[in-house]
DNA sequence: TAACTTCTGAGACTCATTATCAATAGAAGT
DNA sequence: ACTTCTATTGATAATGAGTCTCAGAAGTTA
C-alpha cells in the first residue's frame, strides 16, 4: 500500500529516512497557515514539548522546500519565512511595511504577462518572486 | 547657484555633509549598468586607489537608496545587489538561475494589474518586488 | 582660525543560516 | 529480534553579510 503521507512520498523520492523529527516539523507547518520564520516554527515545536534542534529544522525545512512541501519567502529582512503548500493554489503576497502582515493575492492577467515576457526573449521562467509592499487598511 | 549634483542635492536634504568618499561611491556606482553587491563595489574602489572602508559604503549606500538615486535588489540569496537610477526608467528584473546575469523587464499590464489589486484592497501601495527567474538562452 | 559636529576607518559585533562530528537511530537482511 | 550499515540528529562552532562603536579626521559655521 502506498503511503498517502507527502512527507513519506517525498523522502522515498529522495532517498532519505523518515523520522520522528522530520514529521514533527511538517506537521508543525502544516498545522498554521502563517509566514513564519525558522525560529518561529522551532519554537512553536519546543512549546509543545517537541524537541528537535534548530539544525535539524533548517535541515528538514530545505527537504520540504525542495520537493515542493513548502514555500520559501523572502521579504528582504534576513530573514526567510516559510508556508506550507496544502490545498493551497499559486499566489503572491501582499506585506504591509508598518505592521508586517501578509495576504496573498492571485492574477491570471499577470501570470500570462510574466509567461508572455519570458517566452518572448526564449528564456525559460523557473519560479517568480512577486511581492506589494504595502500599507495596509489597519494601518493607515 | 544650486547644483545639479544628484548626490549634493540628496546630501543637503538629509542634513548630511558632502565628503569625497561619498561622492566616489556614487561615482563608482553610476560607471556601471552592472547589478553589483557592496563588496563588488567596495573592491572596485580599492583597484583604482580608491581607499574608502567597506563600513562607509554601507552607510553610503543606505543614504542613495533612501534618496532614490539606488535601487536595492534582494535576490534571495543573501547579498544585496545594487543599480543606479540615473537615467534609467522603472524596470523590473530576470534573472538567470544558472549563470546569474539580470536582465530587465518592463510591463504596463502588470504596472497596471498591481495598482489595481492594491487599490481593490484599500491598501496603498509602498513599492514592489517582481523578480522571473529563469534559464536564459546561453545557458539553455 | 577656533569651535563645533559630523564622518570615517578598523575592527568588534550581530544574527540568520550552515558546517562539523560524535553519538543516535532508521532500514535491510538474517 | 539481532546485527550491520549508514543516514540523521543535536550541540555547538563557523560563516558571512551587514551594523555598531568610538577615537581621530575632516567638513561647516562664525
Amino acid at each position: 500500500m502506498t503511503s498517502s503521507n507527502p512527507l513519506k512520498k517525498a523522502l522515498k523520492k529522495e532517498g532519505l529516512r523518515f523520522t520522528e523529527q522530520r514529521q514533527s516539523i511538517w506537521d508543525e507547518m502544516c498545522a498554521s497557515d502563517d509566514h513564519r520564520d525558522a525560529e518561529e516554527i522551532y519554537l512553536s515545536l519546543r512549546n509543545k514539548g517537541i524537541n528537535v534542534s534548530r539544525a535539524t529544522v533548517y535541515r528538514t525545512i530545505d527537504v520540504l522546500v525542495k520537493n515542493n512541501l513548502v514555500r520559501k519567502l523572502e521579504l528582504g529582512d534576513g530573514r526567510a519565512r516559510y508556508e506550507h503548500k496544502m490545498d493551497s493554489g499559486h499566489h503572491d503576497h501582499l506585506i504591509c511595511v508598518q505592521c508586517g502582515k501578509i495576504e496573498e493575492f492571485m492574477d491570471e492577467t499577470i501570470e500570462e504577462r510574466q509567461d508572455k515576457i519570458v517566452n518572448d526573449l526564449n528564456f525559460k521562467l523557473i519560479r517568480h518572486i512577486h511581492q506589494l509592499f504595502v500599507i495596509c487598511n489597519d494601518c493607515k
